[in-house]
DNA sequence: AGCCTAAAATGAACAATGTTCTTTTTCGAA
DNA sequence: TTCGAAAAAGAACATTGTTCATTTTAGGCT
């Protein structure tokens, strides 16, 4: 790449450019130089090629951004053989790891493509299915398991905006009005010093912990429910529950 | 707005442009037209002003951006005395369910402003704190509250970004390869039309009621703990532990 | 009151962006 | 061999955010 050799007009003799070419050195360039410096003329650029060059194989900036996408979403699902091997929580424990550093390995992507549509004929979609029948499979309505896959998704898209923003994206400063919170920030920092997960890492950790925990106990209270089928209700006092949604969504 | 008499040349009689008069008007324009058609071009001639204009009040596009989010994340703290009355079980709840309504109010907002770092001198801070604060007092170490207040406001703005994304971002097409997937499409769909809850809502709620769930599992385990302090690990059996992090973050 | 600096608008430009169009060369199939 | 399509360069264009000089006015100081 980078030949300050000028290649002369016309068709060369010897494929230059390809679409996977483009798009993988766009990636590259977004992770070294973030948002700037990965713009058409530097693709260019960096492929030896004038901008014009490149519309040859890419429908526009649109369509890098779409094979950026399809293209983390490869990686995230190379493992995706653990769902018929390991139980369901473990296997989700995984994937959702996997999935959250895929993205995290390439911060300034995460905003880009965190709200792009999936093609619908891409490989994730498999990996989706497995999640879902893996959660049907532990007790849970199909319908009900791709809420569950979909929060899921959604808290590792969002944990993986907060690991790119600024590692202390709401640290308070010195106000003294807001005790708790900075004695929380205090704490939380004495704590990351000491090992080697950063803070954006430990609240991932936390949350997956929450939803997993979540799970476990739904998971535990139906079986409860199922063993002894005359009990109503058996010991939960969740403020959220389908009446409450059910009243929400009414009056809206 | 949008006056077509034309303004002589120095500066006017009366004030014309002010800070919040801008972002008010760019938030307006950018929730009706999106992403596209909030130039400043665009927001100078919904006031009836010149380009240049806005920059005596405006830092640029990114100022206007910060002024957004901030003026989003005001509307938010607005009801956030239910901290002090309310159990944290509802309370929290109901702040999640307003951050990410706010948000959602605002689709094309979100891919703009959930990277942006907030103003620390803003007034969601004491929001933070006084969530910290709650989880506190509910027994949580204030190191872990914070940790529990980020991964949900993942949560939130991962869930937001899906409720402004396209209805059926991932919708498997027609392809038969992926059974449950498909199956748990219809059967949630079928469940979608019966009530006014969209999708994304119910992946919200659904996403929710796992995180406070996991939330009321460790306080249970907690008060159980202190009540018997001579038993161990009283029946967790999550594969997200300490260790199991640790682990992972050492051979990163 | 009179001045005078700073504020606040216009209008004309500029640099950078994504993109398109024309031209030139080459490949590959009929 | 011929000819259309592919693939490159090169020149331009529209649109972006932004800046600069200019003009007019407000409001504080003496």
């Amino acid at each position: 790449m980078g030949e300050t050799s000028q290649r002369r007009v016309g068709r060369p003799s010897e494929q230059v450019l390809s679409r996977v070419q483009i798009i993988e050195t766009a990636l590259a360039l977004l992770d070294e130089h973030g948002e700037h410096g990965f713009g058409m003329r530097d693709i260019a650029r960096a492929l030896g090629v004038r901008p014009s060059a490149l519309y040859n194989h890419v429908d526009g900036k649109e369509d890098i951004h779409r094979g950026m996408r399809e293209l983390i979403g490869e990686r995230i699902s190379a493992g995706a053989d653990a769902f018929e091997t390991e139980s369901w929580e473990t296997a989700l424990a995984g994937w959702a790891r996997a999935y959250r550093d895929a993205f995290a390995a390439h911060p300034p992507t995460i905003a880009l493509l965190a709200v792009m549509p999936i093609d619908p004929a891409s490989h994730v979609t498999v990996v989706y299915d497995r999640v879902v029948g893996m959660l049907h499979r532990a007790g849970w309505e199909r319908g009900e398991a791709l809420n569950i896959l979909v929060s899921l998704e959604s808290f590792i898209l969002g944990s993986a905006l907060d690991a790119a923003a600024a590692p202390d994206m709401l640290h308070p400063g010195d106000r003294d009005d807001v005790p708790d919170f900075s004695a929380a920030y205090r704490e939380r920092d004495e704590r990351v010093r000491g090992s080697r997960v950063g803070p954006a890492d430990q609240a991932f950790e936390t949350g997956l912990r929450l939803m997993l925990g979540g799970l476990r106990a739904e998971a535990a209270e139906r079986d409860a429910r199922r063993a002894a089928p005359r009990s109503k209700r058996p010991g939960s006092a969740i403020p959220v529950e389908s009446e409450a949604v059910a009243a929400e969504a009414a009056d809206a």
